[in-house]
DNA sequence: CATGGGATTGACT
DNA sequence: GTCAATCCCATGC
């Protein structure tokens, strides 16, 4: 059913979003870096309550969450647990798939390890902003699609999250292990691998 | 209505 | 390593 994948446990569903393809406009990337926010947590913008800017966290499993961070970038997260949970998975980096020359054009930039390894990269580089709020990640315009097949088996590593300054001590950051696309390396206090994922 | 703080990035010392 | 850009929105008066 629709959502369904979304509407699970939110660390369920961002190391399962490893490896899975984000795409808009013919630009796609591996998804190989995301971290889970949860209402019950002060990092997360739910923290606070149902309010107009965390209504679409709020809201059902399955559809885009864009905001502005910095008054510069827009960050995507897919909302994810029933309504009553507020809940998301931010997507923090890609390894660029397709459509890699409109990137370049988008982002300004050549090199490719540049042009998707950060939150507000990525959006960029793949023309995502806050218009796609609340749009659904299934039907688009904003897609998030299966796992290629050299994706169905990766390796994934937890670490803790970053640029936060609350709840800094959960391991809740997932990356691809080894990958040269992450925002930043795994730190040494993470790093242990969480599991393999299988084909959904 | 005024204020302050970011789930960041890129330029610069 | 430091720092500014820039704007949405939650909060408080």
């Amino acid at each position: 059913m629709r959502g369904a994948f979304y509407d699970r446990p939110v660390l369920e569903v961002a190391p399962d979003l490893i490896g899975r393809v984000l795409e808009h406009k013919g630009c796609a990337g591996v998804i190989v870096e995301t971290e889970a926010y949860h209402h019950s947590e002060p990092a997360c913008h739910a923290f606070v309550g149902l309010t107009a800017r965390t209504s679409t966290l709020f809201a059902r499993a399955g559809i885009a969450y864009v905001y502005r961070s910095y008054g510069i970038h827009a960050l995507i997260n897919a909302v994810c647990e029933p309504e009553e949970v507020g809940a998301a998975v931010l997507i923090r980096a890609l390894e660029p798939l397709t459509g890699l020359e409109a990137m370049r054009a988008r982002r300004g930039l050549q090199r490719e390890r540049d042009l998707c390894s950060g939150p507000g990269k990525l959006t960029q580089a793949l023309g995502i902003g806050l218009e796609h709020n609340a749009t659904d990640l299934d039907s688009g315009p904003v897609v998030i699609g299966p796992r290629p097949q050299r994706w169905a088996s990766v390796e994934i590593v937890s670490d803790r999250r970053i640029g936060i300054t609350r709840a800094v001590e959960l391991p809740w950051r997932f990356c691809a292990a080894g990958s040269r696309y992450l925002s930043r390396p795994v730190s040494c206090f993470g790093g242990a691998p969480v599991r393999v994922a299988s084909v959904r």
